[in-house]
RNA sequence: GGCCAGGUAGCUCAGUUGGUAGAGCAGGGGACUGAAAAUCCCCGUGUCGGCAGUUCGAUUCUGUCCCUGGCCA
């Protein structure tokens, strides 16, 4: 008797997966998982492309909402969250549908991760407070001292992996190329169906875009943001507001930003975070891919899900 | 109509004391082990507005024409 199966439905943002999902989730004996670093958080709705209360409470999609946009959840967070509810939907007879586009997520889920220590809020703000006084090409010295191994592979302007194999070598006294060395624990032991959605043209992606964004602010946004703004509590460095149009909106109640450039550099953001998922995708074996704006889509999918022993 | 300032990469501009040019942004490709919608790496041939002249050689100098912005009529 094997594990039971799990479908990764995986694609570039705006490119209908959560609608995907939903008539997935209708004709078989799915269960949704959301697999987005964004959706975790409460109170960011409209800018993260959220499901609406409606679907949410008709059908419910687990791990969205989870996280206050104050804290920062993380790919740990999600792989023990995600398998907890792989687990349950396994328990309850169906098949776990993670849905999403966070690359990083796929694969710590996908694959473990090795033994390292998780994030420590403060020795972060210690090696940020020790970065600004010495600045990071000092800091990228001290990891080639006591890692050259990782600080081979780590590009010395790339202050955020810098930051990490430090903090993985203050809290556990190790190099982090020498826990990495390990390998990997804990992957996936189902059978995984990958699907891929994605536009074949580039240009077709880029106008979806933009028309979704120009739909939030109908549908808002500014609202929503001010709302995160006021709080009084949250601030432009954390990962909650650093996401696209979010860092964006913010800048513009903050008076960085025109409102026209916080348009345009959302949509450009937007663009840019497309590109990047697309190329986790393109190195994702074995997915089998759908072009998202050829028309039904969703009869595709199905046809190709049903061929397979696990729906029959 | 006159004067001035411009017309250089998709956009904003720099530059060449004459030897056919380079940044930022956009765009494309890639990396990715607890922030990942993050963080980073790589990629720049374009009639240097048109035509003519000077010159071994003009995008650079001269003339002329066209276009844009400003000022004056």
């Amino acid at each position: 008797m094997t594990a039971p199966p799990v479908v990764f439905l995986m694609g570039p943002t705006a490119s209908g997966k959560t609608d995907l999902a939903l008539a997935l989730h209708e004709r078989l004996p799915l269960d949704i998982v959301s697999v987005d670093s964004a959706m975790v958080y409460r109170g960011m709705d409209i800018g993260t492309a959220k499901p609406s209360r409606e679907v949410l409470t008709r059908v419910p999609h687990r791990l969205i909402d989870i996280c206050d946009p104050a804290e920062a959840y993380s790919a740990g967070r999600f792989r023990a969250d995600a398998r907890e509810a792989i687990r349950d939907i396994h328990a309850a007879g169906r098949i776990p549908l993670l849905v999403g586009g966070t690359g990083l997520y796929f694969r710590s889920l996908e694959q473990g991760f090795s033994r390292l220590p998780p994030s420590d809020p403060a020795v972060r703000d210690a090696l940020e407070e020790e970065a600004d006084l010495k600045g990071w090409k000092q800091m990228y010295a001290l990891l080639a001292q006591i890692d050259p191994i990782s600080a081979k592979k780590i590009h010395p302007n790339d202050p955020q992996r810098i930051q990490r194999a430090l903090e993985v070598y203050r809290i556990t006294g190790r190099p982090l190329s020498s826990l990495v060395g390990g390998g990997r624990e804990g992957g996936l032991d189902s059978p995984l169906i990958k699907l891929v959605v994605a536009p074949a043209e580039r240009s077709r992606l880029h106008e979806v875009i933009r028309r979704r964004f120009l739909g939030m602010l109908e549908a808002e946004l500014m609202a929503e943001v001010r709302c995160l703004y006021e709080r009084g509590d949250l601030h432009a460095g954390l990962p909650a507001m650093r996401l696209v149009g979010y860092r964006q909106a913010w800048q513009y109640l903050a008076g960085e930003l025109d409102y026209n450039s916080m348009i345009n550099k959302a949509i450009t953001a937007t663009r840019q975070l497309a590109k990047r998922q697309l190329t986790w995708l393109r190195a994702e074996p074995d997915a089998r891919w759908f072009n998202s704006d050829s028309g039904r889509l969703e009869e595709r999918v199905l046809n190709f899900l049903r061929k397979d022993p696990v729906f029959s």
